[in-house]
Parts: C-alpha cells; structure tokens; sequence
RNA sequence: GGGCGAUUGGCUCAGUGGUAGAGCGCCUCGUUCACACCGAGGAGGUCACUGGUUCGAACCCAGUAUCGCCCACCA
C-alpha cells in the first residue's frame, strides 16, 4: 500500500478531529427551508426597519406596487429579485434598509374586477349606504353595465379593499416564500385613506402654486371609456384605413381641389384647407374659398408650414379635429370651432348650424347618432352620389393613437381638464414668468444615476417630446377624486378660474359628498351655491407620489425625515416616460428634490421564441410553480443571473443550476463543518491555505465592488466560480490534513482558513440564496446571516499573510491533469499513483513545492517529482496502481 | 424617420486593447468514503459583416445587415 493511501485511512481513524456542531444535519436538504425560514424571520423581525436611525443610516427604497386586481407573474418575480438582491446587500453593508410594500389597487384594472366581482358600479352621486349587500360576489367573467347595480364612490372603495385584502394575502405570501426581505408592518394601498389623502394634498399643494391649473382645450379622448387621456398613456398602433380622394370645388369656378383623407366622415367638421406656403400647386389658391362636397360649406384655402407637400394630395383638410396638426392649424390659423364627433364616438344628433344648406342638413341626417365608423360608410356613399369621390378608397395602414387600454382609436374633443405642469409646453408659455421646467426636469434627470446607465437617454427622449402638460384629471367614477368645488353664480354656471379648496386637515375629501367650507348640502348644484368637481385623478397622479405615501410624509414627519428623499427605485423600463418621470415631477415641485438618487431598471422576459413573456404564459407558468418545483433560491439566482436592464430568457434550466449551487452549499458546508470548520480561530500557516484565503479577499474586492455598481451578476458570478473552485480543488486538496494527516499544526492552519471561507462565502451569497445561507448559518453561527456584517477583504488579507493567490490555481491545474490521466485511463479517481511527473515554469514550480503535500494527498500521488518546464504546466507520466478487482 | 440596446460554441450568457471563457446540452469515465438534485475528464467558436486606428481588436472608430425596444408618423 502506497503512503496517500495510508494517510487516508489515517482520516476514517476513529480519533481523528472532527468536531461536528449536533446541529448539522445528517442529509442536509432545502426541504421546507422557505416555510421554515420566512417563519422565523417573521418571528425575529428579521427585516425590521428600526426607525430611530439617521437619514445617513438608513438605505430606502420606494417599492413598486404591484397592481393586486391582476396575478403576479414571473416577471414580478424577476424584477423584485433584483431589488432584493439590493436590500439584502445594503442590509449587510450596516444601512438600515426601509423596504416597505405598496398594493396598487387605484385605477382601470381594479375597478373592472370589482365592478366584474361583485356586480356594482361606481356612481358618485349616490350617498353612502353602511348596508349596501353587493348584488352577488364571487368572480365573473364580465357583468353587464345595466346589470351592474350603482354604488356610491365610498362603497365602491370599500368594496375594492374588500376585494383586494385576499390578494394582498395571496401575494404576501408568495413574496414571503420568495424570500423578500420587505418589513411587511410598512404597507400601503394606492386606495387607501392615507394614499388619497397625500394624492389630494400635494396637488392642492400644486394648485396653490400654479403647478396645477385648469383649462379648456381640445385633447385626446377615449370614446370606450369616455375619458380624456394622457400623453404618456398613449400608444401608436396599425390601423387599417382607405386613402378616399374627394373633390372641394372652388368659389371662383375654376376646376375642382382634391383631396386625399382617409377619415371622410370628418367632411361637415373641415374649417379649411391647408397646403404648405412653398408648394406651387396651390399658392394660386392660397386666400380664395372652396366649397366641400356633400355639405357645400364654403372655406377658407390658407398656407401653413406643418402641411407636407408629399402627403397625400399635397392639400389637407383641417377639420376639428382629426389630429393633432388639426388642434395646431386651428390655433395658429384661428380657425373656427366645428365639432361633429361627440364624447361617445358617435356624431352629434343635432345638426350642425353651420350646415346651412338644405341639402347639407338632408345630408346630415343620414350621419346623425351614427358611429365613426359606420359615418364613414355613409359619407362615402353621398360623396359617391354626388360623383365627387375620385375613383375607389385605396386600403392603407395608418397609424393611429389609441389609449393603452383601450380599441377604438382616440378622438379629439375639447373639454375642460385639469393639468400639472410638467414642463411639456413651451417656456415661454409655461406657468410662472420665465420658468424653465422642462430644463430643470432634464437636470434632474441627470443628476439621478440610472442603472443601466443608457436609461437615462430614454428619459431625455420623453422628456424632450413632451408636447403638452400632464393632464391628470380622468371622467371616471373610481379613484382620488379632485378635491376641488366650485362656486356657481346667480345662473347656476361653475367659477373654474377660483374652485374651493378643502382644508388640509379634512383630507381626503370626495366633492362629490363633502361639503366646501361656508356651504350646505341644501346648497348643492344650486344657483350661488356649488358644484363638486366630478373628475377623479389619473393614477399616476397618486402612484407618482409613492415615496411619500410610504414614507410618511405630512403624517409622520420623523419617518419622513429618515427616509426621503429614497435611495432607490426599482421599476420596469416600459413606465420610464410615467412612473419614473412623473414621481420625479412631483418630488421636484414639491420638495425642490429628486424623489430618489438611483433608479434601477430591470429587463423583460422572454419566451424562449424572444417574444416578450405574454400574459397567456404568465399564467402557464405561475410564480408559485416555480418555486415549488425550484426552490426560492433556484428561483432568485435565475433571476439574480440576469443584469439589469437587460431582458432575460425563461428559462428553467438556470433554475435548476441555481438550486444545485443551493444544495451544493449545504453539502460543502456540511463537509467543511466536519473537517474541522466549527471550531477554527488559529493562525493560518499554511501555503495552500494563505493562497485560498489571498484570493478570497480578492473575489470580495470585486462583488463587493460589483454590488456598489449595481452589478450584482457579476458578484454573483465571481463568488460562485470561486465557490466551486473551493469545493472541488482547495476542499479536495485539504481533506488529508484538516483531519490529521500532515500534523496537528498544518491541521489547525486548514480548519481556520476553511472556517473563514465559508463564513466569508456564505455572507456572499446571502442576497442571492437567502434560505441556503441562512440554514448553514444556523448550524454554527448565531443569529442570521441576513443580519451579519457584508465580509470586508482586509481581515482575510491579514490571515493570508504572504499567500499568494495564484497558488490555488497552480495546484489545482496539476490536480487537474493528474485526474485526466485516471480519466483516460477509465480508472476510479481514488485510483493510487505511484509517480507522476509535473512539468511547470520555474515560478509555478514554487508555489507547487509549497503545496505539494496537499497535491499528493488529493491525486493520492506517492512520488511526485516536479520539473522545470518552459512553457505551461503539464503533468506526465503518471503511473496508475493496479485497480484491485473488487 | 430619430434614438437606445443586442449580435461570442447547439442553448443561455460572461468577457471593454495583450494566447477565445463559463454553465447547460453532448461524448467518455467514475462513484457505498460531503454531495446521483453527484464527481472527473473531453469534444465543440475564423467573437454578424466590411473597412479603419493600433505592434496587437470580440473589445476602440466609421459604415452595413439582422433582431428587440422607445419616440415620432392619422391629409
């Protein structure tokens, strides 16, 4: 028998040292480690935020909210594993972290599900009923409107929280099992009393400084939901249409003007026609008047420059309104106000008085009350009969404005709204005399630190584009009303230039059923009396206020102080143009600050095919699927493996790598445990074990430096390859010394450094496997992991003395080769070398001298001889012992 | 049309000036001795293309192509 062989017997013998804490278990597994430990961190109050620290102290994060009408899907989970990753590390690093969790239960979604839920509608002009019983409660598909039984505002959000308490629950408990590190006592609803109460607050504090002003003006209007709409809630979509060439005939008798339009029906509300002043073809015509087909109104042919010379004819009608350019030619050319497309989307009854001829009024009548669309058919028809269509429409694909959530294409309307000004109208026009908003937005921008950092390009981009103020004010029945009256006069008309405000302190309101001060109700929608305002706010008018709602602000003025501005929001990509600018709008008017200093931006996921994960998949694979077939921490690494910023593939394969890290780090863990690990605080003497420790150090420079940047991948990454290096080289290499073989001194040297990786490894990993760090951790350490201290390099540069971090390398290379000659030879790895030769530099040579030992102990080498080589290292003629027939 | 990002082995991705990397998959072998939810070893790539800068380019510059996304585009 070989001497390596000897020296592992030595390791079986009975009184070898192997101090095992009785709290490892035999087969360590992740089995119900989520349960267990979410249950204990419960208990302890693990991430407890503990609001007597300082501002400097503290790390804060303003948590999206996620909408709780819908089901998380796999993309929640990969984003708010980002945002994890960061709370636990900045945990680690000493900041108390404030993580709290919002419900966004304010909008379009929630009042659909409840409407769907519980059969109701919200009508605000009901009073509150204490004993409304919902028609029927239970899920449903859709209910119709008239079916719908009509609640007041205040039932219907009492409804709503009804409703979405189960799936707050629901979604508690999946980010529990996740593994969130949130303080669950800090929550919020969107809905909630406080949430109105702040939303309400600062816009009268906009309004209070001409932030906030109202206004009548053509907009964007969606027909579905009868409701204005926002820039930022837009979105450009393929519409089929027929380019139609209609002929305008012109006063002076000359021939006939054509026309190409692709929304005929929009002939009655056409004000004039509109060419560029260059274009040759029609500066004849410039100042005289045609008459349109069908309806012979007489109009104005005017010169502006937004005309294109190569769009269509060259000549475009300007109607009120078909576009955009319409609302810009009817401004600037003072154009007069023609509007047939009512707020249903349907064309007015009455018939216009400009449609003064006989058969002009015959003609409307056949258009009165119909849809756009079924308009369009008619006024094709007449323009037909009346020969004034030139040859067939011509099928086309236009693009048209649709809101995010809606199907019909966008009309234009002119309605009074409420704005914010969020520095998307001209400079010289905007609010108070000579204020650059839309430059001191764009500073702001700059000043936050976007990660990814090509992020900010697309706040610019948004920001420059702005061609309007935020319009915030919707007519819907659900959300945080505008907390506005307005006083009427002796003709019962409503002053919109000086609404009534509430007191702060009455906050929230709902004008709808308070009272402003100096009224009664009696007084209600009576001439010198008043009128609530109907609108309530977009959401974003509330959500862009999340780091003030969840931070106290104006209610508790210490937390608020502790807190804001926040360290970090975490957000999707796709709502940089709302969220993210809009809460950095109102942080900016309210507080003359950014709202936080980092912006953390996650990517989508993709379906295998590179699509973007549809929701139709999301619900296929569901969250808790995953965790359930994965594991948490297999879960959060897939996740965690992912930059932000950059979209990531589904895909379950990196979850099962993730879990077999996890699993590897209970084993190893359980093996370092009983090799010596526990109970370790010697000096570390020996070469192979200063060079482990020497590029320990090195790899905690670099996460550490990686997490910083906001690049937890890399951290990731550069703590697992060494991790596996450590498992199966430095382990591998110290097993026949940490129990004895070597001697008592060169024993104890390994114990330390093996009880000094793995503590420093597990701290490590601890923001990516929580549940598998935080289990080894209870083995031998008090406390959690998740409350230990981030591991610093300088404690492991100071045990690793002159060890020299190559070494593990170097050693491990030959280790490598000595083991592909047993490979080749299709012999066991435990396989006994007689001889082997390894061929190095001179340089390399030293540091295998060093360990040579351990390097015979793993390869279970006898006679190892090293040799001076020029080039690389190579290990030859190793002899293999005869495999002993079993 | 403007902009941003991507393009590296079959797959998923690292790698920002100095001899092409990892994991998965694949192939071979081993394993009652921490780990079969395992281990060891191996094969596999002219780094999308074209030009330029440089002693040297996956990396820097210019351009092209393809893919994804954002913005604009309703006559």
């Amino acid at each position: 028998m070989s001497t390596p062989h000897s020296l592992w017997e030595t390791a079986a013998m009975p009184d070898a040292p192997a101090p095992r804490s009785p709290a490892v278990p035999d087969k360590p597994s992740l089995d119900g480690v989520e349960d267990r430990w979410a249950g204990v961190w419960a208990e302890q109050g693990t991430y407890a935020f503990d609001r007597t620290r300082s501002r400097a102290e503290v790390y804060s994060i303003d948590t999206p909210p996620p909408t709780v009408s819908g089901s998380l899907h796999v993309g929640h989970v990969f984003s708010y594993t980002h945002t994890d990753v960061v709370a636990r590390y900045q945990r680690m690093r000493g900041r108390e972290v404030f993580y709290p969790m919002g419900w966004d239960d304010n909008g379009l979604p929630t009042e659909r599900r409840v409407q769907n839920y519980y059969g109701v509608r919200c009508d605000p002009s009901l009073p509150y009923d204490a004993g409304l019983v919902p028609p029927h409660s239970g899920e449903a598909k859709s209910v119709r409107a008239a079916d719908q039984q009509p609640v007041s505002r205040r039932n219907f959000v009492g409804l709503c929280a009804r409703l979405t308490v189960e799936d707050e629950k629901q979604f508690e408990a999946l980010w529990r099992r996740l593994g969130l590190s949130v303080d669950w006592s800090h929550t919020y609803q969107t809905i909630d009393e406080g949430s109105r109460a702040v939303s309400q607050k600062a816009f009268l504090r906009n309004l209070s400084r001409d932030e906030a002003y109202t206004a009548e003006a053509p907009g964007l209007w969606d027909v579905t939901f009868q409701t204005a709409v926002a820039q930022a809630e837009l979105e450009a979509r393929d519409y089929p249409g027929h380019f139609h060439r209609i002929a305008f005939h012109r006063s002076d008798g000359g021939g006939p003007v054509h026309v190409e339009t692709t929304r005929p029906e929009l002939v009655a509300a056409c004000v004039a026609l509109v060419a560029h002043p260059d274009d040759e073809r029609y500066r004849p015509l410039f100042g005289t008047t045609v008459t349109s087909p069908v309806f012979g109104v007489e109009l104005p042919v005017l010169a502006h420059p937004a005309a294109e010379p190569d769009k269509g004819a060259g000549i475009a009608m300007c109607c009120t309104f078909g576009d955009l350019t319409d609302v810009q030619w009817w401004r600037e050319l003072n154009l007069p106000l023609r509007s047939v497309v009512g707020r249903d989307g349907r064309l007015v009854r009455e018939t216009p008085s400009w449609l003064t001829a006989p058969a002009a009024a015959q003609a409307w009548a056949e258009l009165a009350g119909k849809t756009t669309f079924s308009a369009r058919a008619a006024v094709v028809d007449a323009l037909r009969a009346t020969g004034e269509l030139d040859g067939e429409p011509v099928a086309t694909q236009r693009k048209a404005n649709f809101f995010e959530k809606g199907d019909k294409p966008l009309e234009i309307v002119t309605s009074r709204q409420w704005y914010i000004r969020n520095g998307g109208r001209d400079v010289s026009t905007d609010g108070p005399a000579g204020r650059d908003l839309r430059g001191e937005l764009l500073a702001r921008g700059a000043e936050l630190a976007f990660h990814p950092g090509f992020m900010h390009v697309r706040y610019e981009n948004w920001v420059n584009g702005l061609n309007g103020d935020w319009l915030v004010s919707r007519q819907r029945f659900f959300g945080v009303p505008i907390p506005v009256w307005y006083a009427l006069d002796d003709a019962g008309e409503p002053d919109h230039d000086a609404p009534l405000v509430p007191a702060e302190a009455d906050l929230p309101v709902d004008p709808s059923t308070d009272v402003p001060a100096g009224y009664v109700e009696d007084q209600r929608g009576r001439p010198r009396g008043f009128a609530g305002e109907t609108d309530v706010m977009d959401t974003w008018a509330t959500s862009s206020l999340t780091p003030q709602i969840a931070g106290g602000w104006e209610r508790d003025d210490d937390l608020f102080s502790r807190v804001f501005p926040m360290d970090l929001r975490p957000q999707g990509q796709d709502i940089i143009r709302t969220w993210l600018f809009s809460t950095v709008v109102r942080s900016h008017l309210e507080h003359g600050s950014l709202p936080w200093s980092n912006a953390a931006l996650s990517g989508w996921i993709l379906d295998p095919d590179r699509k973007k994960m549809s929701k139709s998949k999301g619900n296929v694979v569901t969250p808790l699927r995953l965790l359930t077939d994965h594991g948490s921490d297999a879960v959060r690494y897939w996740a965690a493996s992912a930059r932000l910023g950059t979209d990531a593939a589904f895909d379950e394969t990196q979850m099962k790598i993730g879990r077999r890290l996890a699993i590897k780090v209970l084993n190893a863990s359980k093996f370092a445990l009983s090799l010596g690990a526990a109970d370790a605080d010697a000096d570390v003497t020996e070469p192979l074990d200063r060079a482990m420790l020497a590029g320990l150090a090195g790899v905690v420079d670099r996460a550490t430096a990686a997490m910083d940047s906001y690049e937890h991948t890399t951290a990731l990454a550069t703590t697992e390859t060494f991790f596996w290096t450590f498992c199966d080289d430095y382990v591998e290499l110290v097993k026949d010394r940490a129990y004895g073989g070597h001697g008592e001194q060169a024993a104890a040297s390994a114990h330390a450094a093996l009880s000094r990786a793995l503590d420093t490894l597990l701290r490590l990993l601890a923001p990516f496997l929580p549940f598998a760090t935080e289990e080894v951790w209870s083995w031998w350490r008090e406390g959690s992991v998740h409350r230990a201290a981030w591991p610093q390099a300088a404690p492991l540069r100071a045990a690793a003395g002159d060890g020299d971090a190559r070494m593990l390398g170097v050693v491990g290379q030959a280790l490598a080769g000595v083991r592909r000659a047993k490979s080749q030879a299709k012999v066991s790895m435990r396989t006994d070398v007689p001889r082997a030769v390894v061929a190095a530099p001179a340089a390399d040579l030293d540091l295998l001298r060093a360990a040579a030992a351990d390097l015979r102990g793993a390869g279970r080498v006898d006679d190892l001889q090293l040799v001076a080589a020029s080039h690389e290292l190579t290990v030859r003629d190793v002899e293999l012992a005869e495999v002993t027939p079993r």
